[in-house]
DNA sequence: TTGCTCCTCACGTCACGTGAGGTGGC
DNA sequence: TTGCTCCTCACGTCACGTGAGGTGGC
């Protein structure tokens, strides 16, 4: 059994933000004291546990209220308009850190840009010693290893979700053994 | 001379943000019509274009309006801020879609990061056939090249500032010629 | 006369924060 | 009695959007 202070202080939240929370429905006391004070009930607390998380994921406290009280359906949907959307947020954030990096310096002149796009990018790995082949097998084992992150980083490029797909595809395929050279059946190269 | 909707359409705005500027007084219009229009000129419209540019750069309407009538020590000052506030946002978002992640597979096992570490960048790259040379170079060629864009990537893998400005630093050493090998100074070798 | 654009309030939004004015518990 | 926590309004925030009710211009 808790007041609202110490429940607030558990998530480290403020006393108005539970009051605020009483009010919209998302979160009622299930009783108050002779003198007129909420008291949370460890149900209550263990609500407020969800809502936290939910809210640690930027759900916004209507979807929360949403997903407290529906079918895992809903829920898993709710989720993933949410990570979608939150794709488009960081995109719109990148496009402004780009306006201010190019206000900075260049003033307006944006020679060099702040995020790579493709060609540079694959400029740096050839630079660096990959090959074409190099590069299929770094794809296929970024694919292999952290698809997700594989996903973002392909964005990050500025490539169109359209390219990104094949290119994921493309990188599902099993490595091959080694570039197919029929004349030389023997060791690998190098 | 424009009315409020034709300048409105220009900058792909509404009629009722318009309105919102004119009355916190971040754009007058210089004239009215004698039934009472708001009448823009085009010094109003040269106002407006700034203001555009730094609402593409997110900022407040409050900053805005102090960028445009101080010196360009304030407005560099502001800028930054703002940079540097960005950066924080994108954090937070990025942590939003990690719990998102977790949410929606694992269920909360957090087995697959979404994003790569910096453990799993290396394992990624070694497995495609840099060696500790190749990645040197790699770093190299990236400072070089984008600067800024090296900045961001390694943030992005967590690494801490300090260790950020380590591998800069590191970075920005000329190329070393080639692996020191004082037993061969002929052709480098492979 | 008919559309179209314009005008001025005034209220709603989202997730709280900040008082103001007052009461209960140790 | 003194702090501390609690209570209930009510208003402010940020950048507009959305009517309502009314007037001017071709």
């Amino acid at each position: 059994m808790l007041t609202i202070s110490r429940l607030a202080r558990r998530f480290g939240l403020s006393r108005s933000t539970l009051l605020y929370y009483d009010s919209i429905g998302l979160l009622r006391p299930s009783g108050r004291s002779e003198a007129g004070y909420r008291i949370y009930s460890p149900q209550d607390a263990a609500r407020m546990e969800q809502i936290d998380l939910y809210r640690k994921a930027g759900l916004t406290l209507a979807d929360i209220a949403r997903v407290l009280s529906a079918d895992r359906g809903t829920l898993a949907a709710v989720l993933e308009t949410r990570l979608r959307g939150l794709g488009a947020q960081i995109q719109a954030l990148r496009r402004q850190q780009q306006v201010l990096v190019d206000l900075l310096r260049g003033k307006n002149a944006r020679r060099r840009a702040r995020s790579l796009d493709k060609q540079g990018w694959v400029a740096i790995l050839r630079a660096s010693g990959l090959s074409e082949d190099d590069m299929r097998r770094w794809h296929v084992e970024f694919e292999a290893s952290a698809p997700e992150a594989h996903q973002d980083f392909l964005e990050s490029l500025g490539i169109s979700a359209d390219e990104v797909s094949r290119i994921r595809r493309w990188s599902q395929q099993r490595p091959k053994p080694r570039p197919i050279r029929r004349t030389s059946p023997g060791r690998p190269n190098r």
